[in-house]
RNA sequence: GCCGAAGUGGCGGAAUUGGUAGACGCGCCAGACUCAAAAUCUGGUGGACCUUGUGUCCGUGAGAGUUCGAUUCUCUCCUUCGGCACCA
């Protein structure tokens, strides 16, 4: 053992002991309980951040934790490595967004080897290899033939920097979530894949996956939008001479139907125009529509968004009163929600109202609260609660909330419309005009349509010969070797889709390719699959709540459905882990500043450029706009990846944020050292004898307590780990014990003494493992133990170290702390009470007041009240 | 607006089932070592008060409640963060 603690040598050493011996390699092992521990796979931009350290280290604990326990731990890498930053790198540099990824792939896995992580590094995959995604391509063949997937006509979110067609997921408050610029609407073919299908089933599931976090499961519920209803059909005059007859209506609130006195429909509804036709509301109706279709998206959801609409000369009919009711489009109706038309009941909505008050339109009250008479005339909002059903005929009288009941049932009779549920919950687009992408299998050929290529086809490469075009368009529609084929069905020119697909559909599925990555028989060997899959525990940020983990939970739906697994939920457990957050450095003249652009002067922090006065801002998630970063390679060389991943463990349990601090880091590299120190100092004296493995009870004063305390702490560490991921406080724990080893100072230095010691260094060093793994294994090995200490088994706490012969009792009264006193451990409770009613402090609080009550819990406290 | 999470010393955080609030670390203060500094080591460190004690009182965002006893349970409110937001 060296003198001084120098992690950059021992960490080197180390990593290369365990690659040489293949330790992180695993396959599976029939006998052995398995376990999957997998973390989000990152997107190589070229270097690791903060978070993927943090979230890295979180995983590579546990994967750690559990192989000490005994299991068979699949803990794999690799790289979601298609998507538009490749792209507008490529442009940028002048280079090809392949030779970029496979670059930024080398550098970041150098990096993360030199965090000491335990991958299995022969698993490594990467999404945009012709390997990977020529499976993914085979799927969307058998999703075209099951009709999972199939192309429509829609109205898309277009982002005009990005040159791209964004999810609903990916426009966030009606910008780009990649470029943060206004989303537009464009309408342009599209891929989707039929997600609506499984609605049902993935929100029923969402109540079966007790291991992920209540915030998840709530967002994905509410993504997935179920709501309870009624489809009602609204007739159309007979006089109306569109050949149409009816207009169906999605409504939640189907009891108020008799107080709809307006219908509603969207802009892009198919009746608008032509039942404004020939009604003298035509002109002002097709004007209304072409405005709201180039409206933007954002526009449209902003808060202070206006409510908009025109009436379109047609009326139809309310089918319960009979009644002819206007026909109105207006902005806020959505035509991917329900059936794009809404009977609008202003007495008893909100939105109904306040357009109906705009617009000079009837209201009729349905639903009288208890005891009340709503006047139209003099409402100020709609009424929305329970109340009781008026000008509703035959079901006046009734309880709103039996009229739901009640009506939908008569409707159903009637033959006027059906119950049914609505989900907001869209197909997911999965069409993208990107380049660097996995290519849409098809062709498309002037006689035929739409043909799907042929199996012994596939893959469609993607073609690395390309010129990036520096106005951000995909270069395939234009590049004639890609797009020139054949029709594989009457063999005539034709040409293929350029659409690639959303990155989102490679993520859907890494962690099966996992299992078998090089199988090249399918998407995954079904054997591995069927002993790794589900994954035990995943981890990653908390962005991916919705889009990636519900769109995993699809797909695995999918291969389910197509008999490739016997698994609906890919993952078992779940940990979103925090952001990593720093403050803000900032001056007036140069916006964000690093930390070396801030000199100290005194009390003060200025600018070196300008010498202003810094403003210290808000502790925000780190990113490289507001400069509040910290970069890995400068922790490793300054402190080594023992330290770093120390102080993203200790300072914050995982699911919350973590405040980066600079001397926090500075802590925890003086703890190691103290560490060093000390075995430095001991292990000379040890080294010669076994770790004690007697009975307590042959030991006393403080090797005994020195002996409890490590199986004390093994027990806490333990629990910790297992049970709640919590290592802030199995550090603490870890920190306590040494704090009782460093100030241990034997009565006699007899055998037993450093047996004892030995036990506890032992132990440190094992239960260090996990969290600072090759400064435990230098530990281990300097203690004469072979290595490697990842190979060994996780230390058990033994019950008989942990019983205590001395309780400490605490007395209270009316429930204030007042004193306290040392029992042995068989007293019984009688004596407990006589001891603590005796207590001299206590007797000075009694006084010779009555004695109401004394009550015990046993072990820990007496509270008397008087 | 709706839904959810959080609020504890100067700071990060602990208190796992209603039972000693503030573990552990950072920072700060004092001392030791040193010509000196750094590093290291030792001790102290929620606030107020006094009679300096194993002292009294206050103290976990604010206010109420349940309880012998509340950081923990219930209600109301405030603040911060996250998600959703014309979904009929």
């Amino acid at each position: 053992m060296e003198q001084r603690y120098n992690p950059q040598t021992i960490e080197a050493r180390w990593q290369s002991f365990w690659e040489e011996n293949d330790l992180f390699t695993v396959t599976e092992k029939p006998g052995i309980p398995k376990y999957y521990l997998l973390e989000m796979f990152p997107y190589p931009s070229g270097k690791i951040h903060m978070g993927h350290v943090r979230n890295y280290t979180i995983g590579d604990v546990v994967a750690r934790y559990k192989r000490m326990r005994g299991f068979n731990v699949l803990h794999p890498m690799g790289w979601d490595a298609f998507g538009m930053p490749a792209e507008n790198a490529a442009i940028a540099n002048n280079t090809h967004p392949a030779k970029w990824t496979y670059d930024n792939i080398d550098a970041m896995r150098a990096q993360l080897k030199q965090m000491g992580f335990s991958y299995d590094w022969s698993r490594e995959l990467a999404t945009c290899k012709p390997e990977y995604y020529r499976w993914e391509q085979w799927l969307f063949l058998k999703m075209y033939e099951k009709k999972m997937a199939y192309r429509k006509e829609s109205f898309v979110n277009w982002c005009n920097s990005c040159q791209t067609v964004l999810a609903n997921e990916q426009v966030e408050a009606g910008m780009c979530w990649r470029c943060g610029r206004l989303v537009r609407q464009k309408k342009l073919w599209q891929w989707f894949f039929k997600v609506t299908d499984y609605a049902e089933d993935l929100l029923l599931y969402s109540d079966r996956l007790p291991g992920w976090p209540e915030k998840v499961i709530t967002m994905q519920k509410n993504w997935i939008g179920r709501s309870i209803g009624a489809e009602i059909r609204f007739p159309l005059p007979k006089s109306n001479r569109t050949g149409d007859t009816e207009i169906p209506v999605f409504t939640t609130r189907q009891d108020t139907v008799c107080g709809a006195t307006f219908m509603v429909l969207a802009p892009e509804h198919p009746l608008v125009l032509k039942l404004s036709q020939g009604t003298g509301q035509e002109k002002e109706t097709a004007g209304f529509v072409e405005r709201m279709a180039l409206q933007d998206r954002s526009v449209r959801s902003l808060e202070s968004f206006d409510k908009e609409g025109v009436y379109i000369g047609a009326d139809c009919i309310n089918p319960l009163t009979g009644r002819k009711i206007p026909i109105y489009t207006a902005n806020f109706a959505l035509m991917e929600y329900g059936t794009g038309a809404v009977m609008s009941v202003p007495a008893h909505d909100q939105r109904d109202f306040e357009f109906a008050r705009k617009y000079g339109l009837d209201i009729v009250v349905v639903v009288d609260p208890a005891g009340e008479h709503l006047d139209p005339a003099t409402m100020e909002e709609a009424y929305t609660g329970e109340g009781i059903m008026v000008n509703s005929g035959e079901f006046d009288g009734m309880p709103n909330v039996d009229a739901l009941d009640e009506i939908a049932r008569y409707l159903e009779k009637n033959d006027l419309g059906k119950k049914t549920v609505s989900f907001r919950l869209r197909d997911w687009g999965i069409s993208r005009q990107r380049y660097w992408g996995a290519p849409i299998p098809m062709i498309h050929c002037e006689g035929c349509g739409i043909v799907p290529v042929p199996e012994k086809d596939l893959p469609v490469m993607l073609p690395e010969d390309v010129e990036m075009l520096s106005g951000g368009k995909s270069p395939l529609p234009s590049l004639e070797s890609f797009t020139s084929t054949v029709c594989p069905n009457c063999g005539k020119r034709a040409h293929r889709e350029t659409n690639t697909m959303d990155t989102f559909v490679e993520s859907s599925w890494y962690f099966e390719r996992y299992c078998s990555p090089a199988c090249d028989r399918g998407m995954f060997d079904p054997q591995a699959v069927a002993y790794w899959m589900p994954v035990d525990q995943y981890i990653g940020g908390v962005e991916h709540a919705i889009l990636h983990l519900l769109y995993s939970r699809y797909y695995t739906r999918v291969l389910k459905e197509m008999g490739l697994v016997d698994f609906k939920e890919p993952f078992t457990r779940l940990l979103t882990q925090g952001m990593v957050c720093k403050e803000t450095l900032s001056c007036a003249e140069h916006g964000f500043l690093l930390p070396d652009e801030v000199q100290t002067d005194g009390e003060l922090r200025r600018c070196i450029k300008c010498g202003n006065q810094v403003t210290v801002g808000r502790i925000e998630k780190m990113s490289k706009s507001k400069k509040n970063v910290v970069d890995p390679n400068v922790l490793l060389d300054k402190y080594g990846a023992d330290t770093t991943r120390l102080f993203c463990l200790f300072a914050a349990p995982p699911e919350r944020d973590l405040e980066w601090s600079e001397q926090g880091v500075d802590g925890g590299y003086r703890f190691l050292n103290r560490l060093w120190r000390f075995y430095v100092d001991w292990v000379q004296h040890v080294t010669a004898v076994k770790p004690f493995n007697g009975s307590p009870e042959s030991l006393d004063g403080a090797v005994k307590e020195l002996y409890r305390k490590t199986h004390q702490t093994i027990a806490k560490v333990t629990s910790d780990i297992e049970d709640r991921y919590h290592f802030n406080t199995a550090i603490s724990a870890i920190m306590e014990m040494f704090n009782r080893m460093s100030g241990f100072e034997p009565d006699d230095p007899m055998e037993d003494t450093l047996m004892v010691m030995r036990c506890a260094m032992d132990n440190m060093a094992l239960l260090l493992s996990p969290i600072v793994p090759h400064f435990a294994e230098e530990l281990w090995q300097a203690l004469g133990n072979p290595p490697s200490i990842l190979e060994m088994p996780w230390p058990e706490s033994s019950a008989t170290a942990l019983e205590k012969e001395e309780l400490l009792i605490v007395i209270q009264v009316n429930g204030k702390l007042r004193s306290r006193f040392s029992v042995s451990a068989d007293i019984d409770d009688e004596t407990v009470k006589e001891k603590a009613l005796a207590d001299e402090r206590i007797q000075k609080f009694i006084n010779d007041k009555p004695i109401k009550k004394v009550i015990l819990v046993k072990n820990k406290l007496v509270n008397i009240v008087v």
